[in-house]
DNA sequence: TACCAAATAGAAAGCGCTTTGCATCCTCTC
DNA sequence: GAGAGGATGCAAAGCGCTTTCTATTTGGTA
């Protein structure tokens, strides 16, 4: 473009720097540049500032308030950032700020769907603020959940998602002793002295079991993961209790599983089920997960569903609709678990935090692995 | 605070530093840390250095490389910092080291299990070497990909992990310009100049391509993602094609469907594929979530799998074997392209950067969804 | 034209940690 | 028993940014 005219590039070179309506001519401003930054590397805010002509503390206000300064000096540190493709060192500004717009969440696992979609909405709904997302998974290991927390407060997080109320205790200690906010996201049934954003399990499972009731059955059998340090499980399997015992129905321990959380863990425990005598006519799994591995094995058995036994799951993840029948559970709006918790902690930052619990309904899909009871 | 009790401090001050042998009683330890923790909140190291009877730099030094220090000193300090609770502060630390002990992962979506696995399988890896993992998800937004990596730059994260290899220029601008070590995961068919760590997503295809044909399969229909700023699509498509000219095949424009990375969009392009005249015998399908929806599809409309219709998938997600049927797909080692790539990054790190391009093989897991030729 | 208040820029003091000299203490060796 | 030399501790100087506090400009007014 510049170099289209023979004759106007040498009028330029010829008239020295005399730009003052004018920009510099590239090559004046590129050595400019040179002999501003520091050879290592990255600039500073001070390269910035010499090549803008300001002080330190102009350049500084220019770009984090731009409010502040006049407009011919905001656009000298501008276009100089520009040139030098600064880049702020966030470590620097969180030292001094004394904050690192970072929330942390600590979550048992990101393989499950329902993790995974919370973690997208609550990352979008602190994104709206310029906070980001520091996650972490511990894959249900209580020891290696403390130490998580642990590197998290030193990293110096502003605010922390928990999933679940049940934690250890060190855990919310050293919340406390760090003076964060905290919000314990999935479920509202112990809402102990945390804030909480999630579902009532307990209410939710007598959704399920009634379901099951009004479909004649009376002979049940539960497959829950572990319930230690996780009081969704607890409350889910005490609804269910809780319901069948309005129902004036009682549910023997040896019908109730306890495996870990995952498909095989599902088929396992579904081996377990088929070999109780009599044979219970419905099966609540109390995530989706072991209610896929439930219903694999049973048909694996040769056992028809739901016309010999019914199955439903819990958390309605996409993949249950795909399977043969598809899978009658109870629906979690986990996105919308996860923008509320974002929501919260943000009201927490500016000081206004709502202490009361925040309760998201559920509801039941009925699709076709639940049909009335054979006998 | 300080003028509590006089004569605790008097008594402190009377004996120069006694306690050789036996601790100071609870209480008058009580009193002294609370005389030095400053009342906002967080200890500092210098609280603790006090604590100690130390200089902060010894402090220092006592935590972070003990064995520079006396042990008499360690033990002082760690005493301190126990009792005080102290936490370093991350910021701080990072400043003065200049290293987060940080690294960045940016990937399309963390809701598919192939990505998930990923990274959980990267994050143990690093956490061998006390880094951290930061993740972030773009959604398939290229725009968004760009200002993720900005914002993890500024961050001052210690080394990036990208997913695939084409992206932005902007992206590996902003990368070299922090002179950040750099993995591009998932595929090394593109292996430009950057580090890769992946499959050949090429002679992947190949071997499902070679399986339908040995079945006697010669109408080919193919269900891919968007192949913009996406060179594992592409390669994979590519393969595909390749692999059928080799039999002296082609593959109309018209039978390869471009759609998005969902179930429900392989739902609605199979029902494209389902209206090609005449009907392909064989659906490939580049990802095994395209390859579920399309599986539903077809059984919605009555089309028998396999034996009208053979379908492969791609990746060997665990949900696919609980299809019906289980579907044939190409497996593909996530954990171990989280493995590796996070050893990649520490080595880069450490100076030892191999620039090699890392290939991991995959596998072709026959089931039950292909089958011969019906015609 | 001179003066005052408001707006804006600059200098410098942190933020909490690491690390570099340099001073101090031991612990040997002769 | 004294000097050398290593081990160890201390004070202070950063790391790159924000934010007072103060000095200067600017613009409006009498």
């Amino acid at each position: 473009m510049a170099g289209k005219g023979g004759g106007v590039g040498g009028r330029i070179k010829h008239r020295p720097i005399k730009s003052k309506s004018s920009k510099p001519s590239k090559t004046a401003a590129e050595a400019r540049v040179e002999a501003v930054v520091p050879p290592d590397g990255r600039p500073r805010l001070i390269d910035v500032a010499k090549l803008a002509g300001v002080s330190l503390g102009s350049a500084s206000r220019a770009l984090s308030a731009p409010l502040t300064v006049r407009e011919s000096t905001l656009l000298r540190v501008q276009e100089a950032a520009e040139r030098l493709h600064y880049v702020p060192d966030g470590a620097a500004r969180a030292l001094a700020l004394r904050r690192s717009m970072t929330i942390g969440a600590v979550l048992p696992t990101v393989a499950n769907p329902i993790y995974s979609n919370f973690v997208q909405s609550l990352q979008k709904s602190l994104a709206r603020e310029n906070y980001h997302l520091l996650i972490s998974t511990h894959e249900y290991d209580t020891a290696e959940e403390a130490s998580i927390v642990d590197r998290l407060v030193q990293r110096g997080i502003d605010g922390i998602v928990l999933i679940g109320t049940d934690h250890p205790d060190a855990v919310f200690r050293r919340i406390e002793q760090a003076r964060l906010p905290c919000v314990c996201a999935w479920s509202v049934d112990e809402a102990r002295s945390h804030t909480c954003v999630g579902i009532s399990n307990r209410r939710a499972m007598h959704r399920v079991v009634r379901h099951l009731l009004d479909l004649g059955h009376r002979d049940f059998a539960v497959i829950s993961g572990r319930t230690e340090q996780n009081e969704r499980a607890r409350a889910r399997i005490d609804g269910i209790v809780d319901a069948l015992s309005l129902a004036e129905l009682s549910l023997p321990k040896s019908h109730i599983v306890h495996t870990s959380f995952s498909i095989d863990a599902g088929r396992e425990a579904m081996r377990q089920v088929l070999a109780l005598q009599p044979r219970p006519t419905a099966v609540i799994c109390c995530t989706d997960t072991l209610a896929a591995g439930a219903l694999a094995e049973a048909r694996r058995q040769g056992v028809s569903i739901p016309s010999e036994l019914s199955i439903t799951g819990f958390d309605d993840i996409e993949l249950v609709s795909l399977l043969e029948p598809p899978l009658t559970t109870l629906q979690v709006r986990t996105d919308e678990i996860g923008r509320l918790s974002g929501e919260h902690i943000l009201a927490a930052l500016k000081g206004n935090a709502p202490k009361a619990p925040v309760e998201i309904e559920t509801r039941l899909v009925v699709r076709a692995s639940t049909a009335a009871a054979s006998r």
